[in-house]
DNA sequence: CGAGTTGTGAAAAACCAGTTAACGCAGGCA
DNA sequence: TGCCTGCGTTAACTGGTTTTTCACAACTCG
């Protein structure tokens, strides 16, 4: 479960710390560099632990839109995401797929 | 923070609990690793408990079309579903076969 | 027993996700 | 302006998973 500490909306999850306002998400207090999209979207996953969030889910509160039919956008920032923290953090894999769903974020790996 | 996101049609059957809105299906907290044919089979067959479903019923509720002469789709996912559920819960048989029929979900194994 | 029905493993087909590359666009800068 | 760089988007290829279909074994019941 994510910990926001009071006043900023800030979230934990293990070593991984995201701060939407300062636009930023540290890793045992480094950052990684992110771009806009990839913050988005881990923000996005990382709001809702453990809750499988559709791709349309996702889209709508990323991109602020629909997706047009067939839209790989989701998978294709999910993939970046995945290669960054995968640097960050080996072994740990944070963002899961459901198959036929979406992705689904678990703070414990 | 909201747990479940609105108030959802929740099913229970003793152990199992079963939560269509979030794709999830949980023995004991612990989420069944289930396809989407999987979950939705269950969720029909546990949505009419006692009740005798033909295999038209379930074609219809899950495939939403008419099953081929011959189809065995449904079988073939009884018996997948059986499997996970065994693994999960052991000694209780939650789908029962009806010869001539079709399947009939008890909660009480 | 014997005909009809169901259980189930496995091949085949269909579908879906992971990843990389290419393209266009915008901003920075000499 | 012309070049460079970085991001977002889209397309394409690849590999993996799910769904469907088939074959045969096991079972039910008269």
């Amino acid at each position: 479960m994510a910990i926001g500490t009071g006043s900023s909306s800030q979230l934990l999850a293990g070593r991984l710390e995201i701060r939407p306002e300062e636009h930023a998400a540290l890793v045992d207090g480094r950052p990684l560099s992110l771009t806009m999209r990839e913050l988005q979207l881990l923000t996005t996953l990382a709001s809702h632990p453990q809750r499988i969030m559709t791709r349309e889910e996702l889209f709508a509160e990323v991109w602020r839109s629909e997706p047009r039919r067939d839209d790989r956008s989701v998978d294709v920032y999910v993939s970046r995401l995945r290669a960054k923290l995968g640097q960050a953090l080996p072994e740990i894999q944070l963002i899961h797929t459901h198959n036929g769903i979406g992705y689904r974020f678990s703070p414990d790996g």
